[in-house]
DNA sequence: GTCTATATGGTGATAGAC
DNA sequence: GTCTATCACCATATAGAC
C-alpha cells in the first residue's frame, strides 16, 4: 500500500479545504504544504475542482458502501443503529475527505455535482429502505420515512459544525446517543438510563 | 420604513452569498447587481468581511428574539414546539440572512466570530432551558439536555441544505413534523396521522 | 454619496526546459 | 514527473474629483 502523489495531493488539500473551505484555499495552498511547485500539481489533476471531486467521490463512495454493510442486518432497529453508526465511524475516520465532501458540493460544476448526488441519493434511500421495513414490519410507528430519514441524515450530517476529531468522545458513541433518542423520543415514559 | 442603501446593500449581498457562497462572491458582483460602483459599497462598508458580519449580526439578533418570544409558554411541550416554530418561520422569512450568517461564520475574523458565537450560544442556552424545564417538570425524561438540544438544532439547521423558499410546504410544518418525531420517537405505540 | 481610475497582489492555469 | 517563468485575469481596497 503505497501512497502516490496523487493521493497525497488529495489528502493534503481535503485538510486544507476543511479548515480554509474550498474557495478560500488556493493550488498555491495546497502545493506549498506539499512541497511542490503549482505546476506539478497540474501534472496529476486538469483543474482544482477536478481534486474536489475526487475527493468528494472517494468520501461518497466509501460512505455508501459503510451504509450497505450496516443494511444488511435483519432487524429493522439494529440495522438503523448499525447505519447510524457505520455513517459517524465514516466521518471521523475520514474527516477531511467527509467534510470537503459535504461542504464542497456546492463549488462542483453542474456535471459533476450530479454525480455525487446520485450517490447521495442512494445513501439516502438505502436509509429509507431500513425506515420502510421497519414500519412494515411494526418494529416502527407508520412514520413519513422520507421525513424521518431526512431527520437521521440531519443529526449525523450537522456533527461536520460541532464535532471535531480527537475529542475524548468518539463520534460512533452519539451516534448511539442520537439513535435512543429518535427511537424513544423526548417523552417515552421508560427513565433510561441518561442523566444531564 | 424607507430603506437605505445600506439596507439594499445588505439584502443584495446576501442573497448573493447565499446563492454562490462568501468567497465566491466579489464585491464587484454585489455593486453590480445594485447599479452601484464598488467604491461607493466602501462609502458604506470598511471591507467586505463587515457586509458578512452585519448581516449575521441581524439574523442572529432576530432569531434570539423570535426564540425568546416562543420560550416563554410555561408548558414545556408547547415552549418547545413554539420555539422550533419561531425557528423555522425566521429561516424561511429571513432566507438569505439567516443562510448567510449560518454558512458565512467561518469566515469571520477572530473577533467577529466571537461575538456571533456568543448569540449563537444564548440561542442554544435558551432551547436548553426549555429541555430542562421539561425534564423537571416530569413531561419529557431525564435526556442529556445538551445532547438533545444539539439534536434539535440538527434538524432546524440543516433544513438550509434542502429546504427552498417558496416550496409548496412552508418550513413551520416541517419543523412542526420535526417537533412530533422527536417527541415521541420512531418506536412510540400510539399509531399517529402520518401515512408514509 | 457616487463616480472613474488605479494601486497592489493573488488567482487558476499553461509553456517549455530538464 | 517536477521545475521556473509567465499569461491573462480578477480580487480587495483606496485616491481624489464632482
Amino acid at each position: 500500500m503505497v501512497t502516490t502523489t496523487k493521493d497525497r495531493i488529495l489528502e493534503e488539500a481535503a485538510k486544507l479545504f476543511t479548515e480554509k473551505g474550498y474557495e478560500a484555499t488556493s493550488v498555491q495552498d495546497i502545493a506549498q504544504a506539499l512541497g511542490l511547485s503549482k505546476a506539478a500539481l497540474y501534472h496529476h489533476f486538469r483543474s482544482k475542482e477536478e481534486i474536489l471531486y475526487e475527493i468528494s467521490l472517494k468520501a461518497l463512495w466509501g460512505l455508501v458502501r459503510a451504509g450497505e454493510e450496516a443494511m444488511a442486518h435483519p432487524d429493522p432497529e439494529e440495522a438503523l443503529l448499525r447505519f447510524m453508526e457505520a455513517h459517524a465511524r465514516y466521518f471521523e475516520e475520514n474527516y477531511p475527505f467527509f467534510v470537503t465532501m459535504l461542504q464542497g458540493i456546492k463549488s462542483l460544476s453542474p456535471e459533476n455535482r450530479a454525480a455525487t448526488n446520485e450517490l447521495r441519493d442512494r445513501h439516502e434511500a438505502n436509509l429509507r429502505n431500513i425506515l420502510r421495513r421497519g414500519v412494515e414490519a411494526g418494529a416502527f410507528r407508520p412514520v413519513d420515512v422520507a421525513l424521518a430519514g431526512r431527520a437521521v441524515l440531519s443529526l449525523l450530517n450537522w456533527m461536520i459544525r460541532w464535532f471535531r476529531p480527537g475529542s475524548p468522545k468518539r463520534a460512533v458513541e452519539f451516534a448511539r446517543a442520537y439513535h435512543d433518542l429518535i427511537l424513544r423520543g423526548l417523552k417515552d415514559g421508560d427513565p433510561g438510563a441518561q442523566g444531564a
